[in-house]
DNA sequence: CCATACTGCGTACCTGCTACGCTATTTAGC
DNA sequence: GCTAAATAGCGTAGCAGGTACGCAGTATGG
């Protein structure tokens, strides 16, 4: 059997675990306890808000019964990774790697805003969940005809990817924390006005000056833009570099 | 008094408590209780294992002397995070806003590598500590002869945190991934290539095909490498922008 | 029909955060 | 000086959470 091989893990997450032929049928699927761990997480926003008890209550059994699916709660964590991320749209036929990527980035983001926990996941290794592949795959194929190197396409990706979860991290913390103290956000600018000293903090201070931190749009509007406006000077550079190394092509 | 008005854990950080007048004189600071924190977090390499009792056992003080001095465990994280920065050095004189992001970007590096644990600190706000808006200052002033508008500077230096810390935080976590299981790490392209169909996942099939995940360089040499090159990729999108938007001199 | 393998689960242990209230200590104000 | 107020340290205890262990019950292969 050559899944013997396979890190326990990895050989959950793609239902490799030959099914047992002897005793009580499971009452629970392993499906049933990521959903519900999802179903908690989404709920609270929070990924603190999963406990094994209140996984376990929410399904009717008892906290310990989950260990005969799940190994630990790391474990649970990377089954909840892949399984919340569903399977990525097709790129729209045609689309020059530019739009692919940017269609993909937007994907990825409403994907990830259904389940404001996920970027909150510990990484305990390199991506290898089914779903996380899917859209790993579907990156790499908006930049099939730009004549990159499969290891830049690689990187190209991988710096892409770590853009826009860090993007996402920061908006839904900066969401919550938000929520849960809005006054002093409204403040910011009022608060750094009184504490930054021109002298020892100019560029600084000269940012206050202009009303930066004023705090005139909401929230969403201002992530939103934040992220398109970073995502677009990624895609730039992607372009120079393109142009840089790549075969001009298309 | 102004303070009053101030979020406690702000005034915390800028140390703006007035100094009392009645009781016994303490026998913690502030500034020890943080600098225990600290250290326990870098010797493990892991936020969890600071606790509340550890570091007060490091002090040799009961563990609830410390909430005289810290609100609760998440305050003492922010103090964390603001103190394991220490001051960047000032920017190289006369340098062009490319060399000088670049500068910044590996100090940032630099300093965080002290401080594996720094990624993981919850957000809980915007930067607000002084040594926090220090670096953030100098990100700025590096910005200072582009001609973009204050806003647009802010953009650029809030995407390039955002890329730097998110780099960083996958690094880390793959390394103590890694150091925890290398052998997975090792056959992650074996591992890949067993599950990995290539009707299902064709792009990731040629990458793996092409021999990216053989893993023949060591963690360090690679993360750094991936560093540089994403740093790379986003500075080459500023010049874009900046050709686009500002004023052109220096 | 029994041995086997497996599921669910009760119990218990450990770690961790922190509210509460007591005691000791220092000083402001008289 | 003396007293009252304010403050530091800390012991206790409550609560939540992860999980090792072993028992009891169940389905199946031989």
């Amino acid at each position: 059997m050559e899944n013997n091989e396979l890190p326990a893990d990895v050989a959950l997450m793609w239902r490799l675990r030959e099914t047992p032929r002897r005793g009580p049928k499971p009452s629970l699927t392993l499906d049933d306890i990521v959903a519900a761990a999802i179903a908690i997480a989404d709920e609270d926003g929070d990924l603190g808000a999963v406990s094994m008890a209140r996984v376990a209550e929410r399904l009717g059994n008892s906290t310990m019964a989950l260990y005969r699916h799940v190994k630990s709660k790391d474990d649970l964590f990377v089954l909840m990774s892949d399984a919340a991320l569903e399977r990525p749209e097709p790129l729209p036929d045609g689309v020059d790697w530019r739009t692919g990527l940017t269609f993909w980035a937007n994907g990825v983001l409403t994907a990830i805003r259904k389940h404001r926990w996920y970027a909150k996941v510990p990484i305990s290794g390199p991506p290898a969940g089914p779903n996380n592949l899917a859209w790993f795959d579907l990156a790499l194929s908006a930049l099939e005809d730009t004549g990159l190197a499969e290891e830049a396409k690689v990187g190209v990706v991988m710096g892409l990817i770590t853009y826009v979860q860090g993007e996402v991290r920061v908006a839904f913390d900066l969401a919550a924390g938000f929520d849960e103290n809005p006054a002093a956000f409204q403040q910011y600018g009022a608060i750094l006005a009184r504490v930054v000293d021109p002298r020892v903090y100019p560029s600084v201070a000269k940012v206050i000056a202009a009303g930066v931190f004023a705090m005139d749009t909401s929230f969403e509007e201002d992530s939103d833009a934040d992220f398109a406006f970073g995502l677009q000077i990624y895609l730039d550079g992607v372009a120079a570099f393109i142009d840089r190394v790549g075969v001009k092509g298309g």
